[in-house]
DNA sequence: CATGAATGAGCCTTCATTCAT
DNA sequence: AATGAATGAAGGCTCATTCAT
């Protein structure tokens, strides 16, 4: 079911194009695999060979975040309280595409070119759609957020972050504001309405 | 006080490449000048000389919606309640930013390569940072929303319904939803709470 | 004779384009026809009526030199010290090789789009011609230098001023020493050898 | 020490691109990259990989030249007689430039694409320097002639060849007897003047 | 497996020159 | 005579991808 595992050099390559990839993706500089063979030390044929193209290996370095959101969805799950839940679950998914670069283009983009990348954003879907579901059941949660809707809106506030601009510590601060309002219009109107 | 008006052939040929422009951004073909040239019958050189850069042309492309979406911002100004001011100016700057594809990277871009781009953004600007202060004083939105959010927010917006995807039918529909959204967090709350 | 005088409108045009590209030409900028209409408030079409090239064009804004370094030879063929009259031939040649950045390239060019710059260089070469010939027969220059040899010896002092670079104060200076270095080859060894 | 020797088919294709360069520079043609590509038959990207810009193959063209001279400046700062070893370094270096046509862009640029050019002209320049330096302090040449003015004067003699123009044949003979002048010019006055 | 040379389509841009108005 | 729009060849350069070694 896994990969067959890599031999012990080839597994280096592997973890050194990673890195290299990361860091490019830090400092904004987009992926360029003969960039990328470059400044790790290795032929194109060697990362091309690991790499079949810059959206794989985007996606191999977005992967570890995307796990943890995933895993993460996965606690909140179990979190009892459904407005809570949702909450925290939407705010770690923002400051973490705030964050991470690599995140956006990943999760917005509509076709992936790893199955694991699909296997985890449909993981995220998932947990989102059900803490969505739960939420509106339990009325905390105006029904007319489909649960489709939630990746879709974190994208957007972080790309309205984005287009604000400013500095990256203001960054946060700007996701907070802008989650919060969003958050305002999902949360179910008081009852006696 | 404009530009010395064009020859009548001159002036053919603008229209032409304005055209051709206008259908690639519509079939969502990234602009390129030399193919523009081609696909109007013109040399490459007579598109340099109407527009100096591919980012020229966009905003040439985009020109007429944002001069109708900064008129609109005019008279938003002019109604007396706050609140549906507001409504209506964000309304229907989403509803444009969805059917037009050339606005969101016009609008996002933080250089303009045309004076009248960055005017009718600058117009668009005031008129929102108008609107919000409004709205604001008239406590019938919350004051944590700064004039400078009201265009990221209607970027992401935008960004999401992209990102949600579906034929653009659906498109108008989820911007709706969405934006109702948005604004149930940007209303007040009720000051009884 | 002459050309058919122009009229007085297109009068004022040659002098307007021969002005901005004689500014061009002293800002170092390279001739451009198109550059020079758009300076000059003309049209290019204008501007190719009146200069058929961009060399015929350089060959106007230089002929004013030319013309007075021929009557500096004219003048010179009057000295009746065929040693200094060869001397300050050079002298004033050069300077004006190294003041008026127009010469350089008409001097060195091997065709002439003017007919007059043909006749203005050809006649300097007579002048130099008649000056050498004076030089050698009463003994002040070394036989070895040949009559046709004058204008490319000039030539290359002022590529070597050139070459040597510094600013245009030092210029002058350099081309001093290397005509005396130059000078002192041509001069003939004394009689007593 | 050196770079990494070149794969034999590489190595098959640098020699390509250059003996092409060089085809193309004996017969004046100017080095245009894409022009080189096509006549070596190869792609444009190839002929990019091996040289950066145009100058540096065009410096690639000169070096063996270049090396030469360079070489032949150590050999003559072993020559006991002064003069004897500028006049020779002066003759052998002007010959080059007469009979290479890459060699005088090279010499008279101001910047240096390659390392190793730069090495080479420094080396020229010094030998240079030494040979004038122990030439002026035998007596043997005039004390106005700087170091700094050896290279100059050599490009401006073998402009001055270029200018007189003639088929190649005579080029050497007129090179000659210029720099025959001009080293009758440097010789210093015989003391008892 | 690893290498990295080769490819070449394709983009942007400039400019001398022509010619309809 | 004057205009200036149009032309399009040409040059510079990049980069994703392939494949011989």
């Amino acid at each position: 079911m896994t990969t067959t595992p890599l031999r012990k050099d080839a597994a280096r390559n592997w973890d050194r194009i990673v890195a290299v990839a990361r860091a490019l993706v830090d400092e904004g500089t987009p992926l360029q695999l003969n960039d990328v063979a470059r400044r790790a030390g290795l032929g194109v044929g060697t990362v091309y060979r690991h790499f079949a193209s810059p959206e794989a290996l985007l996606e191999t370095v977005a992967a570890p975040c995307l796990e943890a959101l995933a895993a993460d969805g996965e606690r909140a799950l179990a979190d009892t309280d459904p407005w809570r839940a949702l909450e925290g679950f939407l705010t770690r998914t923002l400051e973490a595409q705030i964050t991470d670069a690599s995140l956006a283009p990943v999760t917005a983009a509509p076709a992936d070119a790893l199955p694991r990348t699909a296997e985890l954003k449909q993981s995220l879907r998932s947990a989102g759609s059900t803490l969505v579901d739960r939420a509106v059941r339990a009325g905390a949660v105006r029904p007319e957020l489909a649960p489709a809707d939630l990746l879709p809106l974190m994208c957007g506030v972080a790309h309205a972050v984005h287009v604000h601009g400013g500095d990256p510590d203001d960054r946060i601060d700007t996701a907070r504001r802008y989650l919060a309002l969003l958050l305002g219009g999902l949360r179910a109107a008081p009852s006696h309405t």
